[in-house]
RNA sequence: GCCGCCAUCGUCUAGGGGACUAGGACGCCGCCCUCUCACGGCGGAAACCGGGGUUCGAAUCCCCGUGGCGGUACCA
């Protein structure tokens, strides 16, 4: 799983790095255990993925660089930075003082060394803990920039002392604000939309994705919203992010997603539904669609009556409009129209509503129930010539049957 | 408890002493468009946590309080 919180820093680190134009490692770094098993972190790696955001995967720090954490180890040991104790290592931290850094965002944190105890860098088993092992991937991997959530400022005195114990130059330090929950609360599983994989079966688009977060805890100026990448790779700065948490709102991504969707090329729109309904769709139910949905997962319930004939006419649809005086008049018409075009099938239609002299409505309603068996669906016009007239008139005369 | 960070409409934010009767966006409400649902257009309600300073002048700077969050592990 990768917490929108986590793609969010992930973004920040690849924009930096675009931005910057030079090299750079993404440490993936969270906050709970579990995520960094070999296991969780293809799962991360895919979803980085799925968000485009490139990279080339290095090596795996709590498991594949052993040496060099012993190796540290040893030198703070030996220098008498570190001391043994029940056969753990604990680091020294002065008695009294104060530590401070400058954060790319935060501006100048210090803390009393009071408030820090000699902490532990390598378990009696010989295993690195965290801090010691990050301390010495950022000096032996060259990191220059280290941007990671807020929860982890209270970690950074402590990478501090151990990278300046061993004689290495500190990264810059970013902290960039948590994400919560609607209720305030650290963001959490039960507050729903809340990792990748979740908003991609969801049916949100990535550059979409991309857009929102990079919006979560940053603003460009007073009044835009919307930009491509490039624009974000080059307008991105670290201290324009915001140091106050943000909530994560669903419905705003939603619009957002909408407005990519109707911007995104009809083959392209097009391409991306039948991936990810795992079907062929012709692509005109797609451009008479387009502007009805906010996501992806919207297409199949919006016009999933047009690929397939829908089993059962929904009751209430049924019961308003099933039984209408002018359904076999509009199948005599569509039986009989000479262009079976949207404009032509309207003009035809239309002619049944001015004769009858009632609302549209009253004409395209049943109509619409008779060929999706819902009240809601693209345009009847669009959607009738999209059908076909054998089919359409199929299914006309399905309806008709039933309401006799 | 102790240490640290933060505090503008319900939400995301703009604002870095006068340009603020505080701007934009989502959402909400109303109107228009309309074959449903949407899209789109127009309009509206809606915020500087509280109290002290500093200053001719504070949303903006300082202090205190309050609140939220994070940390305080042989977790990451």
């Amino acid at each position: 799983m990768l917490h929108i919180g986590g793609a969010r820093t992930a973004l920040y680190n690849w924009l930096l790095a675009r931005g910057s134009g030079g090299e750079f490692v993404l440490r993936i770094e969270d906050t709970d255990r579990e995520r960094s098993t070999p296991e969780n972190v293809d799962l991360i790696l895919d979803a980085l993925r799925w968000l485009e955001l490139d990279w080339d995967e290095g090596p795996h720090s709590q498991w594949e660089r052993r040496e060099n954490h012993q190796a540290a180890v040893t030198e703070l040991l030996k220098s008498g930075a570190a001391y043994q104790d029940e056969g753990a290592v604990r680091f020294r931290v002065p008695d009294e003082g104060e530590i401070t850094f400058t954060d790319a965002v935060l501006g100048e944190v210090t803390n009393p060394y009071s408030a820090i105890a000699d902490f532990v860098i390598q378990r009696s088993d010989g295993s690195p803990l965290y801090n010691l092992a990050v301390a010495v991937d950022d000096r032996d991997m060259g990191i220059t920039h280290v941007v990671r959530g807020q929860d982890h400022v209270s970690n950074t005195p402590r990478q501090l002392m151990l990278l300046r114990a061993l004689g290495a130059e500190p990264p810059v330090y970013a902290h960039i604000p948590l994400l919560h929950g609607p209720d305030g609360k650290k963001l959490s599983k039960r507050h729903g939309a809340a990792s990748v994989q979740e908003v991609r079966e969801q049916g949100y688009l990535p550059e979409a994705i991309r857009n929102y977060i990079a919006l979560l805890g940053w603003g460009y100026d007073e009044s835009t919203t919307f930009m491509t990448t490039d624009e974000l790779v080059e307008r991105f700065a670290l201290e324009r992010v915001s140091k106050n948490p943000a909530v994560f709102d669903e419905q705003k991504l939603r619009w957002m997603n909408g407005r990519y969707m109707r911007e995104l090329p009809v083959e392209d729109l097009h391409r991306r539904l039948e991936e990810f309904c795992g079907r062929e769709i012709p692509i005109e139910i797609v451009e008479i669609s387009r502007e009805k949905m906010q996501t992806l997962a919207d297409f199949m319930p919006l016009a999933g009556a047009l690929l397939d004939a829908p089993a059962d006419y929904e009751p209430k649809a049924w019961e308003q409009w099933g039984d209408s005086p002018y359904l076999q008049e509009v199948r005599e018409a569509l039986a009989a129209a000479d262009n079976w075009e949207p404009n032509g099938i309207e003009t035809v239609l239309r002619r049944i509503v001015d004769q009858e002299d009632v609302k549209p409505k009253e004409v395209f309603q049943p109509l619409r129930v008779a060929l999706t068996g819902t009240t809601v669906s693209p345009g009847i016009f669009e959607s009738v010539a999209a059908l076909g007239r054998e089919e359409t008139l199929a299914r006309l005369d399905k309806a008709l049957q039933k309401a006799k």
